[in-house]
DNA sequence: CTTAGACCCGTACCTCACTACGGAAGCAAT
DNA sequence: ATTGCTTCCGTAGTGAGGTACGGGTCTAAG
């Protein structure tokens, strides 16, 4: 699969990182891999360091970045810029937290209402929906937009 | 604001509501809503029954429900359909916990990563950069999808 | 030499939940 | 009567992160 010292067509190199050909495209059209020149009327070639861009940018996603945000990181790689990047996973990490207590009020919410389904109740009667027609007027009493 | 016995614009009822009239006709054609007659070449009037549902609509959304589920769980509205649509609610649920501990491992990664640049250390390495570049080989080994 | 399979490239399409636009017509106040 | 805000209605665009398509070229295997 790896030809030689590490050249790869485009597929290999997809697929070597797992993501897909048009993937990598996209990611180069977004500015965030370069494209190699392509010998004569012919077909590009990538080495391990496209491999190591394809790592970074999907190591980074995990993480929650957002391809822009990824194209941020990105400009810091070169020498020691760690203070922000440190700066960027300490923001990414705020709003990380602010989902997960988000997702466990949600929760607390929804587990009430089942739980309230679950036990016996009149049968022309349903808790969860009640709620939700009453437009759920319940623990968590904040106005949030939904988006 | 409110004319008469609950009766009301579709610009009233948004407001009221606290969303937009486009959202309102939006819910309308993906028929979440029903569009009320509209009386001699004039203008639609909403009554209090139509404010209530999209107080549903809200309040399901801020569940993490979708528009789609929203629709599946108004069909359970009539009538004593409660397991139904606790079976909804518990697999929203279980999604939301799912989320939950996804975010929870991202949480710990990225706590762990930013403390490590906290620290002091030489001035051309960053801890962050050079996981990502590894294609952060951490704490979680698994080998997800990003979406 | 032929054929199968990659590659190249631009463009269009997908999901989700909206949001915006534009023209016509209605309604309320000045 | 004129201004100015709504409403009505269909269609199109947004953002994020891709995925799919289609026609053309190239390369490797048999």
């Amino acid at each position: 699969m790896l030809k030689k010292r590490n050249v790869m067509t485009i597929g290999t190199l997809a697929k070597t990182a797992g993501v897909g050909v048009e993937t990598v495209r996209y990611y180069q059209r977004r500015g965030l891999m370069s494209e190699p020149e392509k010998p004569y009327g012919g077909i590009r070639h990538y080495d391990e360091q496209a491999l190591a861009r394809l790592h970074f940018i999907r190591a980074s996603q995990w993480l929650g970045f957002s391809l822009d945000e990824i194209g941020e990181l990105l400009t810091l790689q070169d020498g020691a810029h760690c203070d922000e990047a440190r700066e960027l996973g300490e923001q990414k990490l705020t709003s990380v937290r602010r989902k997960i207590s988000h997702l466990q009020q949600i929760e607390r919410a929804l587990n009430e209402l089942v739980q309230k389904c679950s036990a016996g109740h009149g049968d022309v009667y349903c808790p969860l929906m009640a709620s939700l027609n009453d437009g759920f007027e319940d623990a968590t009493t904040d106005k949030h937009k939904v988006r």
